[in-house]
DNA sequence: CCCTAGTAGACCGACGGTCGGTCTGCTATC
DNA sequence: GATAGCAGACCGACCGTCGGTCTACTAGGG
């Protein structure tokens, strides 16, 4: 009756397909957005079909945690020889880790202007909130546990380590809408005023921590020197 | 061929049927959740017709703007005779807002429990983000003036009056997950534990806001002896 | 040692059901 | 009779299902 369409199968391992899946489905969400990518565009961009996505995944919504888990796992993986590094005082650690999130933020920069602005789009809320589910899932305990490696040794004195930790990670995230207010800025000519915008932002987060650790003022390096300029320099 | 149904038609003021959607709405939101509640269902509940959902409102998502536009105005209404108090201090104004809140609690304890599951419910991204960009587009200038006022009285020593704002309305939203496990001990008995745990958190918020106002422990009331248990005694 | 029947599971794509949204036209009111 | 308010049949897009196909591998007979 219909014509038998004889397409070329190729097959791979496994893992491959999925991570495939996974990579189309990252282009796709965060520059469409979850909701505005379709599985049919996901399966087209990957060459494959309707059935191999559903053979690989639940459902859309548990490709998006194995997205957000793989983006979490990524995130310990890159940091873990500063976590384990013994040599480094809670406070080096600290400045360490953020250092590190620096570094990564340098590496993805030209992904990152899309991203953030994709995550922060109104009717992307779903993308967003997993993600920070995900990372704070890994992120928090470290945080914890460096601010309270801090208190050990004598170097911080925070009122409770658990919300000072969940504070610093919060306010990276707020972070994010101020990130993509600079950038606008940027592209629109005002180089000057997205760093000032952005520094000013950091030198408050900045004072919170240390009052919040108490540690002297200068302690906690949220911001490097230049950083923020070559930065939002590269990304307009 | 389909026979032609007439049905009774009431007319009303048309801020009166788009208070009626906004109703039927809020109850289903709040109970199966944004995505879950379809528009059959609101219009089926408010005993109406498609044509006229989208006689009022343009798209579900524009309903569901609508709502939390309306919950965040009844916010600082109610608040409004608090913050206009010219015989108040920075402390005491912050105080009685977070009294007033403790109140608005008191009253609606009833819903309080089935929305705060259903907003923190992992399908339920949308209503909850909407909630509060909503609620802080209010209340966060309404805080940030109170700090303001603080440090210019003297009585506060903020690092920054716009981050200690922000990080006051973060906390309240996170807590939102710890209020909702709280409820499931005490309800499932442990309400001594469940005291304990929102006691500790609050204490613990206290202390953090206490340390980046500048302000004595103790000055600052999350929690007021008795409500705790009294609140998560009624809802469980 | 090769050849082949048998099997697991990777992969296909038409189809179903649901849901947000549109459109035509009726109806009560002025 | 004109018009705003409203009814509900209808549309298209989407997610997910399902019967089935095709490839790679394995076991056992020649």
């Amino acid at each position: 009756m219909t014509a038998i369409k004889t397409t070329v199968r190729i097959k791979r391992a496994p893992a491959e397909r999925r991570a495939q899946f996974l990579d189309c489905a990252q282009a796709l969400f965060f520059t469409r957005g979850y909701d505005a990518a379709t599985v049919n565009d996901i399966i087209e961009r990957a060459g494959l079909s309707k059935g191999a996505f559903y053979h690989y995944f639940d459902s859309k919504e548990a490709l998006l945690d194995a997205l957000t888990e793989r983006v979490a796992a990524q995130i310990v993986a890159d940091a873990e020889a500063v976590l384990e590094d013994p040599a480094l005082d809670a406070l080096s650690r600290l400045n360490a880790f953020l250092e590190q999130g620096r570094q990564w933020k340098i590496e993805r920069a030209p992904a990152l202007k899309s991203a953030y602005t994709a995550v922060l789009r109104a009717d992307n809320v779903m993308l967003n909130q997993r993600l920070i589910d995900a990372t704070a899932r890994v992120v928090l305990p470290v945080l914890t546990d460096i601010v309270r490696e801090g208190v050990r040794e004598g170097l911080f004195h925070p009122p409770s380590p658990e919300m000072v930790a969940e504070i610093l990670l919060q306010m990276s995230h707020a972070r994010m809408s101020v990130a993509v207010e600079a950038m606008a800025r940027a592209a629109a000519g005002d180089l000057d005023g997205a760093v000032a915008l952005l520094e000013s932002r950091l030198a408050d987060e900045s004072a919170v921590v240390e009052r919040l650790l108490g540690v002297a003022p200068g302690s906690v390096r949220l911001v490097e020197p230049g950083f923020l300029r070559a930065m939002l320099a590269a990304l307009s």
